[in-house]
DNA sequence: GCCGTTTTCGGCCCGACTGTTTTCAGTCG
């Protein structure tokens, strides 16, 4: 694992530098596709060992002489001697939206820029306006995106954060003095970032526990992170916060007990919220021997960890249970793509991965013709697929509709005449371009795709790319009541950077009767699995499988399909 | 740099938007 991605992160720095310097884009991309193909394989170094990598599409001449010296040496000259070309850190500034290298180029040769702070300072001094095809609409950009990036630095993604913590896990519970140890806060909260890793420990002795912790130099000190927990320990003065090193840009913190009653209390009040925790009031007098019990004196029922948070309290009563959404449940994957359109695994590899995970019945969405970037169907192709569709569906025994990602046009229409659109099982309506409008302008053009009677789903609602753009201007509340009145299921999409439609405004569509459907929008057999991430924000809003159309039993998916037009042929 | 030939060189995705210009270069999806 980790040889892949470090092997890809050479690549793309490789990538990345050459357009700095004004390559051709051509052997740009090659390094680029060079590193998405490795990242969708499996066993690359086995594949490196056997010299079958060489066989790999995409991967050439050039980029094999790269691979093998990283193999054999864990470098590469390459990249080193690109890198001595310019100032450290200069792959900051391609993190810049609105900076792309000819810019950085203009910028570092004229001012001599060679930092973030300095470009910060150039900005706020209106240096950089002085340069020619750069103004103070791109300066004012420009500092915005600063702030962004300083802010993102602050947190991780539920996906990578959750794969560092199990690291952690399994390095603690390898101690002798270990009994138990938890990921809790955030990260058991499901939040969609987490701005620290924290793990809940029982020990049996403290002392040993903290020698280990000393001799493999885990502890961390004079760390700020500290003061997070505070609140805890008034509460258990027997529990030690101890922040340790990780080269994470997230703090990681150890949450000490050494009594399993303290332990279940530790688990309880560093999960939080801090909100839920306070309007919850509980007892904590008695000693526990689980969570469940630690609810159940106080005389509550256990509440899971995802639906924590203030809103809790905000669902009427009747909607106050939890949440009972399993990954094991799900039957219909609706929302993936294939190499027809900018997938990476075609239509036959996506159906078989998908049977082989339990799924009942699929619905391909590839993208709509006006998406050019990503390889978009005209309807000469759409046709192409149908055919496809039918000859896979009977082939591997398994339901396969014939679905749509639609763009939504700058007008609000669908991207195919409405004629055209009864060759669909099922329509995703998103919106890929034009995310600049005015708020009212863009609410009423999505209205208008929630109007259309072809539309059944509206993909990721509000467009946000967690750490790296912001959701459109929308009116999201206008959108989820057209929604309602028009039996339009709203998308939970689980790509860990999108996680949208936000769970904050999933309480308010619950209330208003809104269906939802929770789609991978995988581009690849292994994105199938961002799955657990859709379902786990699904979760937090207590969210139940009537409400979700992909746990629909397929005929009851086909009512839903045909509550509007008759369209529904299979 | 990679691929695939009409097999060793030509094609590789391109249209819309933005901020800056005054007709366009750069960036994005």
């Amino acid at each position: 694992m980790a040889f892949k991605k470090e092997l890809t992160d050479i690549l793309e720095n490789i990538a990345d530098l050459l357009e700095l310097k004004g390559e051709n884009p051509f052997k740009i991309g090659a390094y680029r596709k060079g590193a998405a193909v490795l990242r969708n394989m499996d066993e690359i170094e086995e594949l490196v060992i056997s010299g079958r990598i060489k066989e790999v599409k995409g991967i050439g001449k050039g980029l094999l002489a790269v691979i093998n010296e990283f193999h054999q040496s864990g470098v590469s000259t390459d990249l080193m001697k690109l890198s001595s070309e310019f100032p450290a850190g200069i792959l900051d500034f391609l993190r810049i939206r609105g900076l792309g290298a000819a810019k950085i180029r203009l910028i570092s040769s004229e001012l001599k820029i060679r930092s973030l702070d300095e470009l910060e300072s150039a900005c706020r001094n209106n240096l950089l306006s002085g340069v020619k095809g750069f103004g103070p609409k791109t300066e004012n950009d420009i500092l915005k995106e600063l702030e962004r990036l300083k802010y993102s630095r602050n947190f991780m993604m539920q996906h990578s954060a959750e794969m560092n913590s199990q690291n952690f896990l399994r390095r603690i519970r390898g101690f002798t003095s270990v009994i138990e140890a938890e990921v809790t806060g955030e990260l058991r909260r499901r939040l969609e970032l987490i701005s620290s890793i924290d793990i809940a420990v029982l020990v049996n002795d403290y002392g040993s526990f903290k020698n280990t912790l000393a001799e493999k130099k885990l502890i961390l000190k004079d760390s700020a992170a500290q003061s997070k927990f505070a609140y805890l320990c008034n509460i258990l003065s027997g529990a030690q916060i101890i922040p340790i090193e990780s080269d994470l840009p997230i703090p990681a913190i150890l949450i000490v007990c050494q009594n399993e009653s303290d332990f279940i209390k530790a688990l309880f009040l560093s999960t939080g919220s801090r909100e839920f925790i306070q309007k919850l009031n509980l007892n904590f007098e008695k000693n526990y021997t689980d969570e469940v019990s630690l609810f159940s004196a106080n005389d509550i029922q256990f509440i899971i960890p995802e639906m924590r948070e203030e809103q809790y309290f905000e669902l009427p009563g009747t909607l106050q249970k939890n949440s009972e959404l399993l990954l094991e449940n799900y039957k219909g994957l609706l929302h993936f793509h294939t190499t027809y359109s900018d997938g990476r695994n075609s239509l036959s590899e996506m159906i078989q991965a998908a049977k082989q995970k339990g799924i009942k019945y699929l619905a391909v969405c590839d993208h709509s013709k006006a998406a050019f970037y990503a390889n978009g169907l005209s309807e000469e192709r759409i046709l192409q697929q149908h055919k496809d569709i039918q000859h896979l569906s009977n082939k591997f025994d398994i339901p396969v509709l014939r679905g749509l990602e639609s763009d939504i046009l700058k007008n609000g229409d669908l991207d195919y005449d409405q004629d055209f659109l009864k060759n669909f099982d099922f329509i995703v309506a998103s919106v890929h371009s034009r995310f600049k409008m005015e708020k009212d302008e863009i609410t009423s053009r999505i209205i208008k795709a929630v109007e259309n009677p072809f539309t059944d789903l509206i993909g990721h609602p509000t467009g946000r790319l967690l750490l790296s753009r912001d959701p459109y201007e929308v009116d999201i509340k206008k959108i989820i009541d057209a929604c309602a009145a028009n039996k339009v299921a709203l998308e939970i999409n689980a790509q860990p950077q999108r996680l949208d439609l936000d769970w904050r405004y999933v309480y308010y569509a619950r209330e208003k009767g809104c269906l939802f459907s929770i789609n991978p929008d995988a581009h690849s057999i292994e994105e199938i699995n961002f799955l657990r991430f859709g379902i786990n924000t699904a979760r937090k809003t207590g969210l139940q499988p009537e409400e979700v159309i992909n746990y629909f039993d397929l005929e009851a998916f086909k009512l839903f399909l045909n509550r509007k037009v008759t369209r529904f042929s299979l």
